[in-house]
DNA sequence: AACTCTATCTTTAGCCA
DNA sequence: CTGGCTAAAGATAGAGT
């Protein structure tokens, strides 16, 4: 009930300092291990890429659940780490169970990966989603470009492109059953009657009530001026 | 000697963006591990305390220099992560190269999810570039919505965006510094000449050579023709 | 459990000693 | 290599979806 439109509006308070101490709250915790847990990887990651370090990280969810990193695998790292205290292993003396479970291990080292796999498998289908959206009115579009800050050849691309642009507005309003006319500008119309254009839909008007018309009839975005409108073209 | 305040009160110039790739400055390379070392511990730390994790880290050094960080010990973690029946195994029989045998095609199933990944990133920053490109003229675009196809409201609608869409382009003209005319259609001008704009732009044409000029007059797209451009607008 | 959003808090690149 | 400094980049707490 009484669904607060400012309480949706600000939301966060932004981050807090924490001290470093044994969180109690368990939702808190498991969300908190499930972030650092990410940057941990990433960091780790960015340390192998940008030094070319050799790298393992092997750890537990306080669940139990086992995590790793490894580069170049982490198998690799952690023998030869434990080669270090000159204890050679004899691959002879390696108990077949034991050779399973490093099998798991290895796999385990996966989770790190497909992780970051599913990651971008659905940022890519939302990529392609919002590329594929016919209206994408609520991205960053071109006509944000700021022309005072445009070198020379960007200007004169930028008064092609708006050329280009306007001929294809007319071309798509030229499609419409029922263009914008000179006189419902002329009037500074705020909003178009609906009813011509109801009339060039198959079945017409005849599912919609008054109430639904009104609510229509409501444009979604605000209109220019009429002089804004005509201003800029040099007509 | 020669110690200017100037230089003591504002040395560095804060921190910039660096790509994650191999450091190739060596003396970089050296401290960036220094510091991201320090800095990986500290989040595992973090982790550990918080999250009541068990957290073992091993690397070497680009020097092949090791270091690790356990907790509770690193040996403990290992050990753990290395039997899964809860029998321990003693660090010296840790597999090696037998495990390496049995593991190959768990490994090489490593490689593919990273190709895999490798694959999906590569697209996505495709589709990303593509998403932020200013300029999107190549794209599918709104303006290519059927309107014969569509509901009354997505009509209303479209009717709406494309007043919109008018709006800013003429608000965009305006703020160019030489905006086309209407001469300029009228003389059916393929393109524009660039020299009113030039003298607009600090430092003027002074560093433009004439072979500058004419490739530059080269429009990028096909202009509209003037009977098409006025067409559209009901005016 | 993962993702979003925002306001912080934290890390660190580049310089220097 | 360690440590200081500054300011920007990055990480993330808290709350809602």
């Amino acid at each position: 009930m009484s669904p607060n439109k400012e309480t949706n509006r600000r939301r966060g308070k932004g981050r807090k300092k924490i001290e470093i101490k044994p969180i109690q709250n368990a939702r808190s915790r498991k969300v908190c291990f499930s972030k650092r847990r990410q940057g941990l990887f990433t960091k780790a990651n960015e340390l192998c890429i940008l030094c070319g370090t050799e790298v393992a990280i092997l750890f537990f969810s306080p669940a139990g659940k086992p995590f790793s990193y490894g580069h170049p695998s982490m198998e690799n790292v952690v023998t030869r780490f434990l080669m270090k205290d000159g204890a050679a292993v004899p691959s002879r003396e390696i108990p077949a169970a034991a050779a399973e479970d490093h099998c798991d291990e290895i796999k385990s080292n996966l989770t790190y990966w497909m992780d970051c796999l599913e990651t971008e498998r659905r940022r890519r289908s939302q990529l392609e989603a919002a590329l594929k959206d016919p209206w994408p009115i609520s991205k960053p579009f071109w006509w944000d470009a700021d022309p005072s800050s445009m070198s020379m050849q960007e200007l004169i691309e930028y008064q092609n492109i708006l050329l280009q642009q306007q001929h294809n507005v007319a071309q798509a309003e030229k499609n419409l059953c029922f263009p914008v006319t000179a006189a419902d500008l002329e009037m500074g119309n705020e909003f178009l009657d609906v009813r011509p254009i109801l009339d060039c839909i198959p079945g017409g008007a005849a599912e919609f009530g008054d109430e639904d018309l009104i609510s229509l009839l409501q444009p979604q975005a605000p209109m220019p001026s009429l002089d804004d409108y005509l201003c800029g073209f040099g007509i």
